[in-house]
DNA sequence: TTCGATTTGTTCGTATGTATT
DNA sequence: TAATACATACGAACAAATCGA
């Protein structure tokens, strides 16, 4: 029982799409806020006028996307970076033994500016829109280790300051999540080995001129939407970056 | 308050799991060779006495792993390494541009050698098992971009010689696969800048001590099995790696 | 502490649609 | 065209975990 006789509409998504779509829209819309339950896969079935096992195929999509995550016995619950568990997800620098080391920040510096470069291009902004750059030291075992410019759109983070940031909690994408309702599902980066510049050396106690590995990196929102644009500069001496790659080529997104 | 009253035995898994361990134990086995169909689901379901759907969400898992594809109307088939959709698939070096290129191999050298250091402990070999250590350079544009030093067990590839390595048609993987039934279904890299050695610069043409990428890989099989160890050293000037992540935190495997 | 309501997890079954050969 | 295989969708029942009364 197809639905739609087919106005040469679109490619006639299967119905769990369909549904998956529509939770999308509602997560965006703010319906439910990370760390919040959506309502039970029986209310969510009737809502969409659905099965209860064709909606739990759109839930396992989100699952599957680290959208939402299920509690059985509790609930299903929008994704949080807050969590111990997501803090290290898309933190990939580990020690050359291996073990992972609690972090801790410093903020260098924080200012307004204008976009420009590929900052501005990968933000997808006009040369000149207004931005954040921020400057900051992540130290591993008490040694600094990676230096981060970060580049924020001013419209996406309004009233951002400096203090709100060296107070925050979490993860910088916890405080994305928390004030401004920004959930970062996917980040891409692009990796090279180059000589550390005099500010990045400067950051990490390092010779000027030393090989260090520079991460590109850009943060998404939903709907493919960059949020961040970040570079940084990891002093490799000590610590690597690991990458374990077996499953999921980027698959899932970019549908409808 | 566990339910069974400790007949000592494992946490007594779903069934699907158990289903998706028995298919993989006849993929170890060979009982179904890389580009070859496995049963059909109706077929399969009978023979472990479960239900279709049963046998499906097991079959699930699989896909989500790349162990296998499915292709409606022809059937379920165990992932090959020679078809291109899956030769770039653990390859993830691009130009600054973007695009991908088509790659051509140099094999500078190969012989045999003796396991140590971080090749042996990776490949869990003892020091001074026999090895084969393999020199290769990778062209991307006619330009030479990656070196490789490749260690390989010799219990595993037995008979392997140069003229096999560099008569093949298409990826390395794609020869462990075809002449000894090695599947490599997982690598783990890590990552790290560092000035190249006078070796790995010659065979980049680059000047000795030029900051440069270094990525140390073990290619693993079924069951987590390393069979491969590879150290390579990558000119960024042009080229970048590539790394996209948003979901699938090393979930799935390493269950029983 | 126990109990019961709620919610997700697992398993089964059936019917129908769609792609391949 | 017909047979086969996977894809989608529905429904039902019970198990297991969670949480509050």
């Amino acid at each position: 029982m197809r639905r739609a006789p087919a106005g040469a509409h679109p490619p006639a998504n299967p119905l769990y799409k369909e549904v998956k779509n529509r939770l999308m829209r509602g997560l965006v819309a703010g319906e439910w806020k990370p760390g919040q339950a959506i309502p039970s896969e029986w209310r969510l079935a009737g809502r969409y006028g659905v099965s209860v096992g064709t909606l739990r195929r759109a839930v396992d999509e989100l699952v599957a996307e680290k959208i939402v995550q299920r509690r059985q016995g509790s609930g299903t619950f929008v994704t949080t970076h807050t969590e111990d568990h997501q803090l290290y997800y898309f933190f990939h620098i580990v020690s050359t033994g291996g073990g992972k080391e609690a972090p801790t920040h410093e903020l260098l510096s924080f200012r307004r500016d204008r976009a420009k470069g590929e900052a501005a291009s990968q933000l997808k902004l006009e040369r000149g829109e207004p931005v954040y750059r921020i400057h900051n030291v992540l130290k591993l075992a008490d040694r600094p280790v990676i230096f981060d410019e970060i580049t924020l759109p001013v419209a996406r983070f309004p009233d951002l300051t400096k203090s709100l940031l060296a107070a925050r909690a979490g993860t910088i994408y916890g405080l994305y999540q928390a004030r401004y309702g920004i959930n970062v599902i996917r980040i891409s980066e692009r990796l090279s080995a180059a000589r550390a510049s005099s500010r990045q050396a400067a950051g990490l106690q390092l010779r000027e001129g030393e090989p260090a590995l520079i991460i590109k990196r850009v943060a998404y929102t939903y709907h493919d939407t960059p949020v961040e644009y970040r570079v940084s500069c990891v002093n490799t001496a000590q610590h690597e970056y690991l990458s374990d790659l077996w499953k999921g080529a980027p698959a899932g997104a970019a549908e409808p």
